[in-house]
DNA sequence: AGTGAAAATGGTTGGCA
DNA sequence: TGCCAACCATTTTCACT
């Protein structure tokens, strides 16, 4: 992974990307006037360089049976407890997301799940559970406005 | 968008698209013993059926320039100022997320953007200047442990 | 629904500007 | 770095089960 400068090019593909990760590479050259072998190029950099992570799917969360989302504030007792609280949430795949917080609490999490019953388990039989938790508030979400990955990157002109 | 029942081979093909969104057909069909034909159907099955809404690349916000996210708590008001404010929300980009949450706020943003004076602006200039915003209550994210939109579904054997 | 083979499309490699 | 062109791989279509 080495540092690296990116062009207009790389910019315009990493936002067409985020719209959609599986257009072709001729599609990208022919909307940018290059060949397909100079988007490949790009591409092939962005990933080794590791700004580009991964491509996934968009998945219709309702549509699954996972329409619940709720986000949970936890904190700590005591820095001790870390390592293990951490690895919980790297291993949970109900837990979409884990933020180092500052300010009323240590950790912010949102967990997607499929109903209240499921996120009471989650809560009490699991992280109720892990030693060192002192504290935990959690916000159900009535519903999602807007829940995207993407990051705020404008195609240039 | 009708309705549709999943099978096992669907629920594999969601996992396996999740972790690679840009997975070759083919590679699925060897990996789950069918032919590439038969994923394409299924994936364009799970397309016109809502269930896959689209397909996005991942990309490192830190080595993009856009390490920094916040969370912001919202209370409106007045329910007259919400189609103004998801309007809002809807329109800016940096504004990763919004849920309508049951509790001691109204609303709960995920922002993302690129330093703390980026964040003072969208703050001060954008969501204070917004009609009917009574409180809001921000909370910056030191690190993020975990941080993807992938939802739990196990690959079944 | 799924298959197999043919036709079409797209990706990759290597030589060169 | 990027292009072109040829070669290789993949996707798609279609008749059939």
């Amino acid at each position: 992974m080495k540092l690296m400068s990116f062009d207009e090019l790389d910019v315009k593909i990493l936002a067409a990307l985020s719209q959609d990760g599986r257009v072709r590479w001729s599609a990208l050259a022919d909307r940018f006037g290059v060949s397909a072998p100079a988007i490949a190029d790009h591409v092939r950099r962005l990933e080794n360089s590791g700004i580009i992570t991964g491509y996934s799917v968009q998945i219709n969360a309702v549509a699954v049976g996972l329409g619940l989302i709720a986000f949970v504030s936890i904190t700590l007792d005591h820095p001790r407890h870390r390592a293990d609280f951490l690895n919980y949430v790297q291993h949970q795949a109900h837990i979409q997301s884990c933020h180092h917080v500052i300010g009323e609490s240590d950790y912010l999490l949102k967990i997607c799940c499929a109903s209240t019953a499921d996120l009471e388990r989650i809560l009490t039989e699991e992280i109720k559970a892990l030693p060192g938790i002192q504290q935990t508030r959690t916000t159900i979400a009535l519903s999602s406005v807007k829940d995207t990955a993407a990051l705020p990157i404008d195609e240039p002109n």
